[in-house]
DNA sequence: TTTTTGTCGATTGTAGACAATGGAGAGAGT
DNA sequence: ACTCTCTCCATTGTCTACAATCGACAAAAA
């Protein structure tokens, strides 16, 4: 017979993890969280001691989050957290809106009435953090909405790939400090969506999840362009120190 | 004043570039050429001794490998060049076909003339490949026709993501071998395409790339399991050595 | 003062050594 | 003959050490 098929998690986790993935996983959490902020130097002696690890699993890490595009490596010069310009920003969104597009169309087609179920109460969720004013968990319903809509279009390739630029946006610094006037507009976007998916209606569906990036994406551009607008406007009179700088 | 701009193309090789850099491209030419078969193991021992390399860089190229999808790392066992699934093929398919469906709409929307009469010539040549019966070059032609359709697009991250999919792809073995009786269609639609490129038809030039995609897979899987029939049905009486598998 | 050049410290790139794990085969038991 | 267990070896995981490179500062020259 076989070996037992489902182990104790920790002992499973020690099976499938060695040390690169865990630093890996870390690392990126940081990264994400925004605990380590882009453009910020990761020196590997720093950094491996902070773990308590060597340099060599470090590195290993690194480069897979290189590959990733969440770090940068400049050869003798070091790691840094990536800083994603407007321009790639926008062009992640586009693409986005293209894949979005896709996994519309995709659960217009062929979703389960119980998985509809399972969206609108996302939804609901996400209206009731509107009227709570709640940005943040806002925000983390709205990830959890669109992650889940990808899942269930049942392409664990575009998942994957989605799940990647998702985390490379998110290094788009601005994008999280997106307060919270707009929330409503949104949220009845999200609303729109769902019953377009459930009409069961291909082409409107499809294009119902293109338009919302699309206005994601403008709504978000407009905000940093504001956002810059009002710093280069009031700038503070701090002293700019002179290296240290990334680049 | 600034250094030199443009250093000696040697200088700027070896300023970029490190081992791990070198590795990782040579790995991954080997992996698309075929020379490293899919399933095959790689031994970190065997391979920095035949690039005369160490193994820490060795096992940093392997990390940026996997991250790309084209290796498999199992801890304690080993690294293996992947091997693409059929239903994983048919994924990266169905995603291929929307990005090159948005690489039609925005190329009929703005592209150059002379771009077009660029696009042209390629396809030119991939007649005159169909009329020698070049199976080889018309693959070659191929992909250039749809890189450089991509590239157009203005894109660049959907230029890397397409290209990283097109790799793994590669990493399907059946697609490699495909033989020439289909090349006169798959060339006739390519002339299609460029024409609802040329006419500035947003919808139908995004369709034509779509379906192109779409029949290219159809083709594709059709030929793969018509091979595999054809293996089933004649068997060779070869001994089935045991162990020595990926799995 | 401004520019250039030399030196030093910190950090990265690479190599090699040791510990830990998994798989193959030998041997014992049924 | 078949199965199970044990041992050993090949290979991987991790760490430490050394070499190579870069950036900053200081001193010298204009």
């Amino acid at each position: 017979m076989n070996a037992q098929v489902a182990a104790h998690p920790s002992i499973a986790l020690l099976q499938t993890s060695s040390l690169v993935n865990v630093v890996h996983g870390e690392l990126e959490k940081m990264i994400l969280s925004g605990r380590l902020a882009p453009g910020e130097k990761l020196t590997e002696f720093t950094i491996a001691a902070r773990l308590g690890i060597s340099r060599g699993p470090l590195r290993e890490a690194f480069r897979m989050l290189e590959e990733a595009g969440l770090v940068r490596i400049a050869k003798n010069r070091g790691v840094f957290v990536r800083d994603i310009a407007v321009d790639e920003a926008i062009e992640i969104f586009d693409l986005r809106a293209a894949m979005d597009e896709m996994v519309g169309r995709k659960l217009a087609a062929c979703i389960a009435p119980a998985q509809i179920k399972e969206i609108r109460g996302v939804v609901d969720n996400m209206e009731k953090a509107v009227k709570e004013k709640n940005a943040q968990q806002y925000h983390l319903l709205n990830l959890k909405f669109h992650d889940r809509l990808v899942e269930l279009a049942g392409n664990s390739k575009l998942t994957t790939i989605y799940r990647k630029l998702i985390k490379e946006l998110s290094l788009f610094r601005r994008l999280n400090l997106e307060d919270g006037w707009l929330m409503p507009i949104s949220a009845s976007e999200h609303r729109q969506i769902v019953k377009a998916i459930a009409s069961g209606d291909v082409d409107a569906s499809g294009k119902a999840m293109f338009e919302h990036v699309m206005d994601s994406k403008a709504r978000t551009i407009e905000h940093n362009t504001r956002r810059q607008l009002a710093a280069s406007e009031a700038p503070r009179p701090q002293s700019l120190k002179k290296g240290t700088r990334a680049r």
